[in-house]
DNA sequence: GTATAATTGTGAATTCTTGAACAAATTATA
DNA sequence: TATAATTTGTTCAAGAATTCACAATTATAC
């Protein structure tokens, strides 16, 4: 029904609004919020009509309410738990980021196979070993999961997870992880998209320097579309 | 010309390729990488078209050739240089990963405003003070850089990026930035990804439960469509 | 009040991406 | 050598996402 643009939209629409709130605004326009996104208005507009909230001509949108909207659609009545499997470099950034208890959406537990990791706590969140999985998945009632370990194991410990009980995988790993359909999947590949931008950088720069050799040569070019036309 | 996700999976067909090929394999057809990846074959036919690449019908890709044509598309003929803004948890992870001398496309200096952080070296990278930023830029020849800081000054820090003769911008912070035509940005909003598969978890399992009454209660369901019918 | 200006909601058009299908090409095999 | 089997390259259709454009609606100015 919902795309995952969307939703993807949506989150960002509720960090600006909360931001705003604060700030002591009250309603917001389509345009501003396309503004802040660098998107169209038209964009915005068609996002919010799927949430059911209604904005009011010649005025925009009430941001309370509109908030109030957002949370109704994202989010889960109940708090939501996420685990973390693999606590290297990349997972710690994570719960440092995700991890704590008084939030709606938050990372609640932690595994590595590693011995020296298991026990210990990172920004409040402890880590367990790995033959913990199926039990703290069951008693934190999570529904998300965090692959932060290599591809190797990374199918099968997604099996797990599923097996678990998980039906949502957040996967750092370069492996493209094989699920049922009932299971949504979301790849995060750094390393591709380093390369991508890396790719497009070269291209914009290589871009913008025909474009000022264009521009140094215009009269050039003029004289040379004079000759043409004459001909 | 070439899209966006062809070039992300350029790169990915790139991965997988290489470590086919460090195992030995000479060949491959479409649909073993499709298989990998889960997209369809013509997909991936389609993609390595446009690298001007021919297969062989039949018989498939030869590998090497085809990894060639690859990073001929994909790789600067120079090796390419990076730099990142913000040395927390994520442009710690970033490092770890990124930092290298001997890598096509690496991490070369790091920034942060943090005077502890200035001087230091993490993961072979050292870490310079802001000031430095334009010059450090302009020796390293970097055209990538990565803002992993607090969206507060994530846009005058691009400024100064784009400014220095920075032309790809990978973005971890939560403000989306505004940049000139010429110049790309790529933003990795770990937030919104993390609401966004919390939120597709949690319809994944409403469906799957629904799916699964569905079957419990198969039969009667047949019983009340025959009830519908003899109307 | 009425007119004016501005903004929403949304059908239609457009653009971008993916998928199905098949002729052409090549290998493998009989 | 001829035939069958298979895979590629590519065209055309389908699908998804975005953008346009404008009627409907409301606030504001006069
Ligand atoms: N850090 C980055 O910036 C970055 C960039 C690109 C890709 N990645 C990918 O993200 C993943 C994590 O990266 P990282 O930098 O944190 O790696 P890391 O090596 O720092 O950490 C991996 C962690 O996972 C644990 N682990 C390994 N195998 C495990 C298993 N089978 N079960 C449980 N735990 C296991 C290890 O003990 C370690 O703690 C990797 O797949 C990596 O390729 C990371
Ligand atoms: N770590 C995650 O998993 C995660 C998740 C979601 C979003 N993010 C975003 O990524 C960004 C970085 O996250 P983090 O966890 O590494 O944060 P962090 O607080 O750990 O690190 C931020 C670093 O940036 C430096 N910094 C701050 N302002 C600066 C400035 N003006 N100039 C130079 N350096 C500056 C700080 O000194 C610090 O070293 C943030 O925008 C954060 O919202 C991170």
């Amino acid at each position: 029904m919902v795309s995952e643009k969307t939703v993807e939209r949506l989150s960002l629409y509720r960090r600006i609004l909360q931001q705003l709130r604060v700030e002591g605004k009250e309603t917001i326009m389509s345009h501003e919020l396309a503004n802040l996104l660098h998107i169209k208005p038209a964009q915005v507009r068609r996002d919010i009509m799927q949430l059911g909230y209604s904005g009011i001509p010649n005025s925009g949108y009430k941001i309370r309410p509109l908030l109030e909207s957002i949370a109704n659609f994202l989010d889960s009545p109940l708090p939501q738990s996420a685990v973390l499997v693999g606590v290297g470099h990349l997972g710690l950034a994570l719960l440092a980021n995700f991890a704590g208890r008084w939030r709606q959406l938050a990372i609640r537990a932690a595994f590595d196979k590693d011995p020296s990791k298991v026990g210990q706590t990172f920004h409040g969140c402890r880590c367990y070993p790995m033959y913990d999985l199926q039990k703290v998945i069951a008693e934190t009632k999570s529904v998300v999961g965090i692959l932060a370990i290599p591809g190797e194991n990374a199918q099968s410990i997604c099996d797990t997870l599923v097996q678990s009980g998980i039906s949502g995988i957040l996967n750092f790993s370069p492996l493209r992880i094989k699920v049922s359909e009932n299971v949504f999947v979301e790849h995060v590949d750094l390393s591709a998209t380093f390369e991508k931008v890396s790719f497009f950088a070269r291209r914009m720069k290589h871009y913008a320097e025909e474009e000022k050799w264009k521009m140094e040569n215009e009269t050039t070019d003029d004289e040379y579309e004079t000759i043409i036309t004459k001909q």
